[in-house]
DNA sequence: CCCGGAGGTTAATGAGCGTTAACTCCTGCG
DNA sequence: CGCAGGAGTTAACGCTCATTAACCTCCGGG
């Protein structure tokens, strides 16, 4: 059990790993149910059911994906929110939100269009803990955008909030459908990753701005 | 072949629509290769290969859904940018098209999904013609956007504004997500449809003119 | 030296599913 | 009346695919 497993060196990653960015691959390309499990034996270079020595079966591996992301999300965004909003105030916890959600949409295309494409194809037990961890994930959003918003901060502008954050999401997340299928991570329709995670940051900040100003407006 | 069909008046859709119209909730909710045509034929009170009857298969009701969807975006999107780009200019034409875009997104909500999600299951020559009907509608927006907002008419924003647009679908169809899953048409997470509505179109105009600033900053 | 387990392999199993075949059943029309 | 054809039904076929079984092969430590 506790034997160091030998390192080949030659493919860099443990098994595990390989498989998880493979299956990653695929199934943002086709769909969880789009492929079979001898095809991502066959990425890995093993054939078939020798995946089942890594994980318990393919829905596993969905899972695997899932919770992963879904903590990564999470965490890092706890913790980037904490540091800059302890010296820059909400208005840099608010920007480091976006900036650490831009730069894994753009680095982790494949599990951001995972991440909310598939999570129905998980079993019950699963699907809750994502929901739970993203739920938390939205949560922390949610509490940033109203301190850095006053208009956001009143007590009947919290669904408003919350609508926005998912909306600011949801532009977030289109990086996958304005890029090409699926080559390794080339510049996207002309634009070098720099200018998109730059225009991406001022489209998200606009979004809330503006619906800041809505809520004032309403609020008289 | 040219005989009325007599109409039962009591379903008031024609088997057709009325198989459309289960096939996008049940493709909206499971995912297409995740629902089986029994479960189709029993949404519309027939039972599975009944459905043969109405479409060539199951591959034929998803390209007739995405289809479909692709043209009324685009024919509704050039019909409303005219009308009000005629008497409003610009910003009146960009104001129609999210209005447009907004009551699709509200209203349709599960050909919004399949609108993005299932576009790999169709054959290549629908998704080819799905494509190009897409790429049009994208180039309207391109086109209304860039002369609403004179820093990105610039020939070298050009990409920029592609971008953007693309966030901003992205952002407009995030309705979905942060809605619960099938109940008919509630409103959603506390808000009423007016309310999602407007706060909709805010988001976009504040992205797009935050993209605009951004714009006209970097061009000194 | 051996032997145990990690990591593979191929073959078999069994379920699910899209599609087709072969029959009804009803209804409007000549 | 008779019959053509639209609309359904159930049964059967064929294929894909996740998972399991049974078997093999190294290799490191007692």
């Amino acid at each position: 059990m506790g034997s160091m497993p030998n390192v080949p060196a030659a493919s860099a990653l443990p098994r595990r790993d390989q498989i998880r960015k493979e299956a990653a691959r695929l199934f943002a390309a086709r769909g969880f149910l789009g492929v079979g499990v001898d095809e991502i034996g066959k990425a890995v270079g093993i054939s078939g059911p020798g995946l089942y020595r890594h994980f318990a079966g393919k829905d596993a591996m969905l899972a695997d994906l899932l919770i992963g992301i879904s903590e990564r999300l999470l965490e890092e965004g706890r913790r980037r929110a904490g540091e800059a909003g302890g010296t820059d105030g909400p208005a840099g916890a608010l920007d480091a939100l976006i900036g650490g959600h831009v730069d894994f949409a753009l680095d982790d295309r494949d599990l951001i269009i995972l991440h909310d494409r598939e999570l129905l194809h998980l079993k019950e037990e699963d699907r809750r803990r994502v929901r739970r961890l993203q739920r938390g994930y939205v949560e922390l959003w949610v509490g940033v955008v109203r301190e850095a918003f006053p208009p956001l901060a009143a007590p009947d502008a919290e669904p408003l909030a919350r609508a926005a954050v998912h909306a600011v999401f949801g532009l977030l997340n289109s990086t996958p459908h304005s890029a090409a299928p699926h080559p390794g991570q080339p510049d996207r329709s002309g634009l070098p990753r720099d200018a998109m995670a730059a225009l991406l940051h001022s489209l998200a900040q606009g979004a809330f701005a503006a619906a800041a100003a809505g809520a004032a407006a309403r609020a008289t």
